[in-house]
Order: C-alpha cells, then sequence, then structure tokens
DNA sequence: CTTGGAAAGTCAACAAGGCTGACATAAACT
DNA sequence: AGTTTATGTCAGCCTTGTTGACTTTCCAAG
C-alpha cells in the first residue's frame, strides 16, 4: 500500500503518499519556524503578522497602492485597512494621494517604518540564511522550484514580479 | 550592495540578500497554496484551519495524548479544547480514557473523522504532488533538506518521529 | 457637464482561533 | 496525606479575518 502511487516500483518513491504526508508536515513545522522570529519581535511593537505582511510588501514595492496590495496579500480591503490605519497613525508608514491618479494612495515605508522592516527581515533572513547554508545550493534550487510549483498560479505571477535572479 | 553577503563573489550568490528576501516570499506564497484546497473544504463543515491541524495529527498518531498533541501544534490547552470538543461532539473524534494513566485521554479518529481527514489530505496531496512532479525528485530532496533546517529543532525532532524513509 | 463606475475609506457587526487567569477533578506519585 | 500532573472548563480579551452598507473622491464616457 505503500507504493499506490507508484505500482511499477521504479523511480517515483518520492510521490507515495507517505511522502507527500511528509511534505506536507515539512510545510507545517517550517512555517512555524519561518515566523518565529518575526512574530517575537512584532509582539515588542504591539503588531501581529498582518503588520509584517504589509510593511514588506511596501518596502518591496515602494508607492505601491492599497489595491494592489489587496491582490498580493489576498485579505479584504477592510481587513487591510484596519492594519494600514495603525501603520499609518504610528507614523510607519505614509500614504500620498497619487499623482497621475489621485483616488489612489502610494505607500511608503517612513524612516521608522523602515527600521522596524529591517528589524523584521534581518531576523528572517538570519533563520533562512542558517538554512540555506545548511542545506547548500543545490537544495535551495530544489526548495524555490517546489514551492513556486506549489503556488497558487496568480500569486506566482506576483512571486516573480520581483528581482531577484 | 546585492554582494554584501558575498564579498569574494565566489559562489555564495544564494546567499544574497536578495536570494534570502525571495526565499521568504517563496514561503508566504507557497504557504496560501498550500492551505487554499484543505480550507475550501473545511469551510463546507464549517471547520477551520485548527481543525485540520488537530486531525492530521490525531491520524498520524492514533492514541495520541491532548499533551503530545499541545506540544506538536504549540497553542494553548484552552485553544486546542475549544477545537477538540466540536470535533468531539460532531463524531469526528474519539477521546478514550487511557488505560495505564487514567488521566490522559487518547484520542482516535471515527470513521466519519477518518472520512474527512481522507477528503483533506487527498486535496493536500494532490496539490503536493503535482508540484512535486513539476520540480522533479531532486529538487523534492532540497526542497524537504531546506524545510527541515527552518525548523526549531524541537519540532524538528516531532517531525522526524515519524515515518516516512 | 452630467452621470456612471472605480478606488478608497469608514462604520458596524460578527466569527475563528489565538491568548491569560482562575478553578475543578481525577489520578498518580512520594 | 499531600503534591504534582493531565485534562477540562469558564470568563474575558485580542488580532485578524469576514460581510454588508454607505460615503467621498475623481476619472472618463456620453
Amino acid at each position: 500500500m505503500a507504493d499506490a502511487q507508484d505500482p511499477a516500483g521504479q523511480g517515483l518513491l518520492f510521490l507515495t503518499d507517505e511522502q507527500l504526508r511528509k511534505g506536507a508536515e515539512a510545510m507545517f513545522f517550517a512555517y512555524r519556524g519561518f515566523t518565529a522570529d518575526p512574530d517575537r519581535i512584532l509582539e515588542k511593537y504591539g503588531y501581529g503578522r498582518a503588520h509584517h505582511r504589509a510593511i514588506h510588501f511596501i518596502r518591496r514595492s515602494p508607492g505601491t497602492t492599497v489595491n494592489n496590495l489587496l491582490a498580493i496579500l489576498g485579505v479584504t480591503k477592510q481587513s487591510l485597512n484596519r492594519v494600514l490605519r495603525t501603520l499609518i497613525e504610528d507614523g510607519l508608514v505614509e500614504s500620498r494621494i497619487g499623482a497621475r491618479d489621485k483616488r489612489e494612495r502610494n505607500l511608503f515605508l517612513t524612516e521608522s517604518g523602515t527600521a522596524l522592516e529591517h528589524e523584521l527581515s534581518s531576523a528572517q533572513r538570519a533563520r533562512l540564511r542558517a538554512a540555506f547554508l545548511e542545506a547548500g545550493p543545490d537544495a535551495v534550487s530544489g526548495f524555490r522550484k517546489v514551492l513556486e510549483a506549489m503556488m497558487d498560479p496568480e500569486l506566482r505571477r506576483h512571486y516573480n514580479r520581483t528581482g531577484g535572479t
């Protein structure tokens, strides 16, 4: 029954139900580790993961609009707005009325917003750097390949819309 | 500045800040895809991700105790208890008083609990299977290696406590 | 120039699922 | 007998998600 996915038994052992379940658990446990360090930092400031996500994507695309952020984050505008409002009130994010289209708001990190972004991403990158080093470049390439294949097509577009070679 | 992490410029390009940020986004977008299918199924039954996690780990270790589940899931007993109570009331999970230690409760999936577990894990495995196939066995190996390196040591123990070769 | 619709913001209400703290019970251990 | 452990439960709080209704601003087409 372990070979239900591989009746011929030749080389598809990485697709057995057991291997797939194991992959699912790997995602679950790894994601916990992935968010653990930023979560601890956010708590100091009274923020949550939602604030982190907003800050991250504003840094990635300075001047991005609320609508664009909504598409990336996949939440409702009311939910995002609540988070954004506190960040603006606290002076971490600046919302400028659009130049071309004045209905739009262009979002930027302020100096202190940039500082928090850096604190958060430093911690997260440290964790990833250690994992990447331990696993090695080939493993990292595979990691990226599998994760990309796991994304919804629409999100995959957003993922590929950025820089890194 | 792209090479701040690789002053020598020789072969550590996968550790640049840009690559690490990209890896972080990969985790974020992929996790969204990873949970999307089960989330849709859970909604049909009025459950959430918390129920899925409980069901998953009870199936993985039938007869597991509440305490063990708490350690794996990393939530408070009040939070887990709320989820567990609904699953027991709905007849998806059975809670038997421990044989050796009568303070403990041993948790099992009932027939209908097993059915829901199967529906959830089927959807999740289908997504993973497609991703694994697209990426190939070597990529999958790297995927697993990086994710394992990303876990907190304590969770890594739980991860390695199970079966799959 | 008016009107239709898109972009954004706001208010209210609600739910899931985290959390803390306090307390109850039963069983096991010392 | 007294303490510790495992579990359950009540009450209350927070974050972050949801829906629905409504307003304001403003672009663009008729």
